[in-house]
DNA sequence: TTGCTCCTCACGTCACGTGAGGTGGC
DNA sequence: TTGCTCCTCACGTCACGTGAGGTGGC
């Protein structure tokens, strides 16, 4: 699949797509031998992930950490250290998206009082 | 009131704070013979406005002409003119704010989504 | 005088956006 | 060959953050 079709699936912009690929987040699994970039069902996958994650308010360093975690627990191959040390990882983000999830339901509560506020004034 | 003390009930950091005064978002209403930067109670709400509105994703230069159209009808001195049209900016905010409001609503769904498999994953 | 608060540059950062100029591929 | 999609620089932007070096004010 070609960056403009996972675009177009992700309603991610082309340039945020590139960016990701660019820090490494989601690395597009092949290039045609013209240097396109070619994405599985699986990066896309990645990428609907991040999507949702974002207004968790995690860099995208931080993603990388959370998802190459997830990836050494759900792979059948880790060693049991690695897979320990994601657990740890992991609750520790668990913590942070908790305090997130806390913080946008606040955040909901502001943005419908203002806008009923807007409604007010509106002509 | 000084800005440390604006800093502390406003939960903003002081640099945030003499951002919005640089773009002309909020500024203090007076200053020290040296220099300091000196806030009224009225600034202060002001900020704490601009901080519920965050989340509806505006620009700061967006939020200063939302504000300007609120005082606008707010004021009593204003013309009838300059009043028609603040109704008319402010219409045209009230429809974002309703598209922000439902994308923030999607992203709290999604955000529990992900603590909770988070959650299921941390050790 | 000490200590804490505040000031203004100036440069850095994060997550992209915006062209410029060129090439791939059906 | 045409037209659309994609490519890589390189620089810009938005909303701040981070020191550096200096001063205000009780």
């Amino acid at each position: 699949m070609q960056i403009g079709q996972v675009a177009t699936r992700t309603e991610l912009s082309l340039k945020t797509i590139r960016h990701y690929d660019e820090v490494g987040l989601v690395t597009p699994s092949a290039r045609s031998s013209g240097g396109f970039r070619l994405y599985t069902e699986d990066d896309v996958q990645r990428l609907l992930v991040i999507r949702r994650m974002k207004p968790l308010g995690f860099s995208l360093e931080e993603m990388r950490e959370l998802l190459a975690a997830l990836d050494t627990i759900a792979g059948a191959d880790a060693a049991p250290d690695a897979v320990a040390g994601a657990r740890t990882v992991l609750a520790g983000f668990y913590e942070r998206a908790e305090d997130s999830c806390a913080r946008l339901r606040t955040q909901v509560t502001y943005a419908e009082e203002l806008t009923s506020i807007l409604k007010t004034h509106a002509g």
